[in-house]
DNA sequence: ATAAATATATCGGTTGTCCGATATATTGTC
DNA sequence: GACAATATATCGGACAACCGATATATTTAT
């Protein structure tokens, strides 16, 4: 174990919450993602994540007068967003205090 | 993907911060996961985590008068956590306003 | 329109987490 | 001390996340 941990395991729950928050494309995520974890997923890690939500039904394309492609939620992933995120409260709950 | 998501990969960050709160043992850990998590993790997923943990030099034993085996966290086992927690917090920043 | 740059898609393989099963050790009870 | 109950340890394997490489599509620049 190198570090206490890897947090891998969440990317899809991350990627549904910014998604949540306003649209997204690929690119806009793989860039914020650099952000916050300082480390760039690559293509092959985002893009099907990204086929998985849609699949499932909680993300769906939008094409603004033919310009480039973004995601925005569902109603559908809307509630499975606030199902995870109260599972993730349950286990954080004590994280309150670090914020 | 069932949901979204699994959220596996934390647990040695969840029982390293326990751990830091109150010495556990590795029964202990497992009924506090039960509570927050809805399921008991099975001996064979918490023993090998403890033991990572505890070769890393994160953890250590200590045995209160030939009691039950628990476990406290070590001065580079604080370290490693503080880093930790600064990375899920640089991650999960917004998750600020749903706690 | 063509070429270059950027964005998206897919696949195979690696890695790590977690579980179930099983074995051993420790504690509690009589 | 003997036995049951509980706690700890270890191993093989299933499963999924993620990556790198590669291919294709789309946008931008000239």
């Amino acid at each position: 174990m190198k570090q206490c941990c890897d947090m891998r395991g969440f990317l899809s729950f991350i990627v549904l919450r910014l998604i949540s928050k306003s649209k997204m494309s690929g690119e806009d995520l793989r860039r914020e993602l650099e952000r916050r974890k300082g480390h760039k997923p690559s293509p092959g890690t985002i893009y099907p994540v990204l086929k998985a939500l849609n699949d499932n039904g909680w993300i769906k394309e939008t094409r603004d007068s033919g310009k480039e492609k973004k995601y925005e939620i569902t109603k559908k992933g809307q509630k499975e967003l606030e199902a995870a995120t109260r599972r993730f409260i349950s286990i954080f709950c004590d994280m309150k205090e670090e914020f």
